[in-house]
DNA sequence: GCATAAACTTAACGTTGTTAAGTTTAGGAA
DNA sequence: TTCCTAAACTTAACAACGTTAAGTTTATGC
């Protein structure tokens, strides 16, 4: 049984090897310059070797965002976040877009690319998973009182949303072309708006 | 004169041709099969032809887009918007989302996607005019008291991003890959949240 | 010592955007 | 009318891409 082991090992070896050789060439010069011949020449292997290991290009940058991804996920399940919901709305938001804007490729691939049908996405995706820790914290806020009463679905969504738009214009909207507030003020500013907007407020005498 | 001027004109009319056919294509498959091959097949021309009229595919693409995005802001210029600033900016997100919608390519293209630093952005570009628009409504806002005293750039820079965001999400995001509320929904709601973050309340008694 | 199955390579196919080098064609000058 | 020029257009090709079919090596189990 030990040498199908070892086999399962060094199969597991080249994987990574190509995981490793993919993502220094993604995340330094982004998704088109990733190609199966310069990951090859990298690790030093024909490029249709790449196949034995990945069913194509998506599949293999795929796997490589979702392990990425992952250790995003590992500083959500382990960071002391803050018990106050609202608080830790903030902090997950803050998690999330500091993330994005230090791995943008695997950003712009996650979720601002469309892609084919056959790369069905999986419950264990960090889409899903983060958007889970966001959810939660959201239906707290509302049980709480801190936001006002709503679809706890929806003010998720609508929070995702508007950050997921200031990720999306820092990454792709070149500073030179807008007038552009600083990276880490429209971060913020776009959670805190997020905030406002469904928080609950002492209702007016009258 | 009138020779150079005809066959300025036939140029023009090789030109529009490429666009048209190029367009065809784009709205109906997407930037990766618009190919210099089909374009030039459906114009019955050879594919290097298309050279002698753009600089190169991103070139026409962006042509392309600039010219249907003028169309968008043409709406926003003529449509009777409303004179209250914040139903205005209401209404300017509508329209944004309404066109982005009905042509995700063109949105994808512009403002999702990364492209060379060759091709610069212009000051004429649907963006920059569009978000003239709309920091013009948010100035009002905040002149008329409507929205909190802020700067008006950051407060249009993160509206824009909001509903980008929800854009984003909707035009990227699988609906089956996530829990998702329905189309106009998601636009609305995000509006309304942005409206609400930066609206002025009268001041709780103390 | 030999068959087998897995891992890997070689060589190729069909695309793509793009360019270099011709060819056609029409207008102006002689 | 005849020739020249410049613009518009085509043909043929290049280099790169993702991907596949067919063949080769190599270690293991019998």
């Amino acid at each position: 049984m030990s040498v199908a082991e070892r086999r399962e090992r060094e199969r597991e070896e080249v994987r990574h090897k190509i995981l490793d050789a993919a993502r220094e060439l993604f995340v330094s010069e982004g998704y088109e310059k990733v190609t199966m011949r310069r990951i090859a020449e990298a690790i030093e292997y024909s490029p249709t070797a790449i196949y034995l290991h990945f069913e194509d290009k998506d599949d293999l940058v795929l796997a490589l965002c979702r392990e990425d991804f992952g250790r995003l996920l590992g500083v959500f399940e382990k960071a002391e976040l803050p018990r106050d919901p609202v608080d830790r709305i903030r902090q997950l938001g803050l998690a999330y877009a500091r993330f994005g804007l230090q791995n943008p490729n695997h950003y712009r691939f996650m979720f601002m690319t469309a892609r084919a049908p056959e790369h069905k996405p999986e419950a264990t995706d960090p889409g899903h998973q983060s958007f889970g820790f966001l959810r939660a914290a959201v239906s707290e806020a509302i049980e709480s009182g801190a936001f006002v009463k709503s679809d706890p679905d929806t003010v998720a969504e609508v929070l995702w949303a508007s950050i997921h738009g200031a990720m999306a214009l820092l990454i792709s909207v070149r500073p030179d072309c807008w007038p552009r507030p600083p990276v880490a003020d429209l971060v913020d500013q776009t959670i805190e708006a997020g905030l406002r907007a469904f928080q609950a407020r002492p209702s007016l005498p009258h």
